[in-house]
DNA sequence: CGTCCAGGTCTAC
DNA sequence: GGTAGACCTGGACGC
């Protein structure tokens, strides 16, 4: 393992980062290629970095501090450069949460958020998030967990030290429909993501162009639900997990009893979306703060 | 053993 | 526009 550089956990404006919720953010950010220890403030995952694959391990070392390590040999500069790159991207550090944190401090049940939660982990690649979100549809976790398996395992290329980072939309293109029905189990998603795959790898779709801050989120949304297997529900969990647009709300059967868990007693998606109105273009990141309070807890 | 349903979506009315 | 049924899979239930 070589040491790859150090990053001072610290937002777009400044604002404080807590490293635990980042790593306790979301489901979707414990499936491979992730590994998460947040009592242990560790983050891992691998990483295709211009045609080399690494594993990259994130740990807060000291407070406030994250050292980024690599597997193998030490990497040129060039490739230096990328991983730690791709490091901040996944971890989100440069994103400016200082309006949303304002908005939070006035707000009793949220005003926790400001010490430093609300950085959601994202992949490296948007297509990844996107390929993960519909392993979440319509099944338990567990079904989830085994089909973000089989991919990694599967199709994924190694990296020193043997662990794979999640196959490209090429190697998914070229994974037959049995490997989808046989293997990953993924039943009538299998069509899905094959399509999807294709679609990506020959071009036809670009899904990494979602990042572009130009794009308004009803053009984004729009792209989204044209997607095979794309939801109102998918759609919001990527731009939410993904996409750092946290517009609208994930509603879905684990949100919707969570927070009617929360009320004391069901309220209709409508009312849901008024009572966080407030919160603008950051609503759904205040719905899943609101959400997931208490996931720090339960891991200890 | 059958039925239900889990971090939904699609198609056909 | 809104709603019913079908849909892969496999754990969790009730009988």
């Amino acid at each position: 393992m070589a040491l790859l550089g150090t990053f001072d956990l610290a937002g777009g404006a400044g604002e404080p980062v807590d490293y635990r919720r980042v790593l306790a953010s979301h489901g979707v950010a414990r499936l491979a290629p992730l590994r998460v220890d947040v009592a242990g403030r560790v983050l891992e995952t691998t990483i295709g970095a211009g045609g080399t694959v690494r594993t990259i391990v994130m740990r807060e070392a000291s407070p406030g501090r994250v050292d980024v390590e690599v597997t193998g040999r030490a990497p040129g500069d060039r490739a230096r450069r990328g991983l730690l790159e791709t490091a901040r991207h996944i971890l989100r550090l440069d994103e400016d949460l200082s309006d949303f944190y304002a908005l939070c401090a006035s707000d009793e049940t949220l005003s926790w958020v400001t010490t430093g939660a609300g950085r959601l982990i994202r992949s490296p690649s948007v297509f990844e998030d996107v390929v993960k979100t519909i392993c979440t549809t319509n099944c338990a976790w567990s079904a989830t967990v085994r089909m973000a398996d089989a991919l990694v395992r599967e199709l994924g290329d190694a990296a020193p030290g043997g662990r794979r980072a999640f196959p490209g939309p090429e190697a998914m293109a070229a994974a037959g429909t049995e490997f989808y029905r046989e293997v990953a189990r993924a039943g009538y998603r299998g069509p899905y993501l094959l399509t999807l795959a294709r679609d990506v790898a020959d071009g036809r779709v670009d899904l990494e162009a979602l990042a572009d801050p130009e794009l308004p989120d009803a053009e984004v949304e729009k792209r989204l639900l044209a997607l095979p297997g794309i939801g109102p529900y998918a759609a919001a969990h990527i731009m939410l997990i993904s996409l750092g647009r946290y517009g609208r709300l994930v509603l879905d059967s684990w949100t919707r009893p969570t927070y009617a868990a929360l009320c004391g007693r069901p309220t209709a998606d409508r009312a849901i979306e008024h009572q966080f109105r407030r919160y603008g273009r950051y609503a759904g990141l205040a719905f899943w703060l609101r959400l997931t309070e208490n996931w720090l807890d339960r891991e200890t």
